[in-house]
DNA sequence: CGACTCCGCTATTGTTTGCGTAGCAATTGT
DNA sequence: ACAATTGCTACGCAAACAATAGCGGAGTCG
């Protein structure tokens, strides 16, 4: 299983920038889709592997443990997988996102519909 | 190539949520990346390459060309590459997330250094 | 012209990652 | 005991990525 963790050797991230180890933690399949997933609580593994249109368990459980790893989302017996508050901290900003996602959509509906 | 464009099926998001299709098409390997280093103006190809840890170039160039179908990215002759005015928002959208990266790294190392 | 340099981009080959299905052990509820 | 659900894994296959080399085109300068 491969870390991402700031200060240390990440995959394509030779400077070990913080910043450049959570676009590539962040830049894995599925990985910002699972955080953005769990913005409103608790989710089983299941029911998050659902929310992802039925991703594979393979990936799934990989982003899961990178997340984990990295202190951004937590597992609780009998609950499921929720944001820690680092990871709350980390949806809240890129929540504009969605904001810009809306715009982005009518700009490019607008140019080649 | 794969398009990703809102209101459309992309990869893995059958939803057509504008979020989703941006959550995809930045979830791929070097895409946020190459949108962080534009963000001081103009770089050609190669120095793109240099700046992404000498990606192959690839992928460098299948990115390149999903985010410029997705208008978030353009090319100029005999300058290079730079963000479009969409492209600086989406950045302006997840600059936060270098003030996060910082937060996190401190964090993490004082649970495990 | 001809050689040189840098541009964006591609071909090829081998490795890594992700996908899809099935199923595991452990725990909980009936 | 039984079924159902939990987190998680094995396996075979397809897609994505990595690494190297090189293409054609456009400028530059002799």
């Amino acid at each position: 299983m491969v870390e991402a963790r700031p200060r240390r050797t990440v995959r394509g991230s030779r400077t070990g920038r913080p910043v450049m180890a959570l676009l590539d933690l962040l830049g894995r399949r599925w990985a910002l889709r699972v955080i953005w997933e769990l913005r409103d609580g608790w989710l089983t593994s299941r029911q998050l592997r659902e929310a992802c249109d039925d991703v594979s368990p393979t990936v799934l459980q990989s982003r899961l443990s990178e997340l984990r790893a990295a202190g951004l989302i937590a597992l609780e017996h009998r609950h499921g997988y929720a944001l820690t508050p680092l990871g709350r901290d980390l949806l809240d900003s890129f929540l504009p996102l969605h904001d810009f996602a809306e715009r982005w959509a009518a700009e490019a509906l607008a140019e080649q519909g």
